[in-house]
Order: C-alpha cells, then sequence, then structure tokens
DNA sequence: CTTTGGATCGTCT
DNA sequence: GACGATCCAAAGG
C-alpha cells in the first residue's frame, strides 16, 4: 500500500479498497464492503457542512483513519482518501475475518457464524477493537493499525450498488462489495450475483432456512 | 422469513 | 432539542 494509491478519488480508492486487509494487532480481516463520501460535494458526507471537531481527521492527508461513533453506541471506520484537504474517505463497511478470530468472538460474543462478526460497519469496528482511541491515526504506518496488501487484487468486476442508510444521494451507485462474498453486509440490493435473492436483498439458498 | 422498535449519546442547529 | 454512514431481539406471518 501506498500513500499515493489513496490520494485518487474515492471513487477509484473505494473498489481500490476491496481484498485489501486492515490489520489491528493480531487480528486482521479482508476488506469487502466500501462506500465512497465525496467531502463538500456529497450531502450524505460528514464534511458536507465544513470542517468541525468531529470531521477533522478526513481533512488530513490520505492514509488516515476516520472514525466516528453515532446511534450513542458505534464506531465506524473511514479510509481518508484524496488529496489533503479534500475530505474525501471510504467508510469500511464489511470485512471477511482472517486471522485473531478468538479476539474476535470475544468482542463480539452475540456472532454465530464466522461471516456475522465484520459484515457491518459497526460490527466491523467492534470485531477489530477499532475505537475513537484510533482516530487520526496513520494506517500506512507502523503502528497496530494498518492497512496492507497481500497480494490478493481487487475483483475485476466489483458489485456496485445505492449506499446504504443515506437519504442524501441515495440514487448513487457508491457503494462497491466483492460479489459473492459471504461476510457483505447487505449483499445485493439491486442486482443479485449469486443463488436466488428476496424482496429484501438478503441471500437465500433454495430450500434452505440456515 | 419480515417488520418493528429499543438502546443511547455526541454533534450540530 | 433532534437525529443519526447501526445492530439486535422480539413479535408477527
Amino acid at each position: 500500500m501506498h500513500r499515493e494509491a489513496l490520494a485518487a478519488d474515492a471513487l477509484v480508492v473505494a473498489p481500490y479498497l476491496l481484498n485489501k486487509v486492515i490489520v489491528h494487532g493480531e487480528r486482521a480481516a479482508r476488506i469487502v464492503e466500501v462506500e465512497a463520501y465525496q467531502g463538500a460535494e456529497d450531502p450524505a458526507s460528514h464534511a458536507y457542512r465544513g470542517r468541525t471537531a468531529r470531521n477533522a481527521t478526513m481533512f488530513g492527508p490520505p492514509g488516515l483513519l476516520y472514525v466516528y461513533f453515532t446511534y450513542g453506541m458505534h464506531w465506524c471506520a473511514n479510509v481518508v482518501c484524496g488529496p489533503e484537504g479534500s475530505a474525501r474517505a471510504v467508510l469500511l463497511r464489511a470485512a471477511s475475518p482472517l486471522e485473531g478470530l478468538c479476539a474476535m468472538r470475544k468482542a463480539r460474543p452475540r456472532a454465530r457464524a464466522v461471516e456475522d462478526l465484520c459484515n457491518g460497519p459497526a460490527k466491523l469496528c467492534q470485531a477489530l477493537g477499532i475505537t475513537g482511541a484510533a482516530n487520526g491515526v496513520d494506517l500506512l504506518g507502523d503502528g497496530e493499525l494498518r492497512l496492507v496488501s497481500d497480494g490478493v487484487e481487487p475483483p475485476d468486476e466489483p458489485a456496485v450498488g445505492p449506499r446504504v442508510g443515506v437519504a442524501a444521494g441515495a440514487e448513487l451507485p457508491w457503494r462497491f462489495w466483492v460479489p459473492g462474498s459471504p461476510s457483505v453486509s447487505r449483499p445485493s440490493s439491486s442486482a443479485p450475483t449469486m443463488g436466488t435473492v428476496d424482496r429484501s436483498g438478503r441471500r437465500r439458498k433454495a430450500h434452505s432456512s440456515r
């Protein structure tokens, strides 16, 4: 991972981050779902209305981790991208556990299946132990938290769709995910990539109820 | 399987 | 004072 690759536009960096690995100490997971947020030009971005104490990290250089607190109980993590000051970022929505499964299960005792450990932006932070204390850390440095490549390339044709949980720009296909990954938070909201899809877009295997 | 509502608090208006 | 870039359990079909 080099910083220059993250200095591109969020719509370029987002699919580029698919299949990269987020590492926190002994824990590691492969990123399988992301969303692009376009700074001042994006009504859904925390930076839409300018710089505040909360979103200050987004205005920093590419490669920083922007962590925010929401719904009174959840942390979510973004990779800052674009040129410094552009306040663009990519939300890490879901990942596939690679290492440190024990620690992840300890952090998320409610999760049953492995694919449920990191299949959501807040679940991912919970499983990896990412909190507000990590806001502003450099993911390309030599700290506990790092963003690395293990050689697995992004998908040739990532699945795309509208972002989750945002009213503004609901028509924009700014969510990207690895087609067919069992760890994606919402496998499909429009076009199925594998098997059949029910009305709410959740995966469903023929004749089975899990 | 689907839908609903509760939890819970920092941030910005 | 209102409302989230969410998650989960419980209740209803």
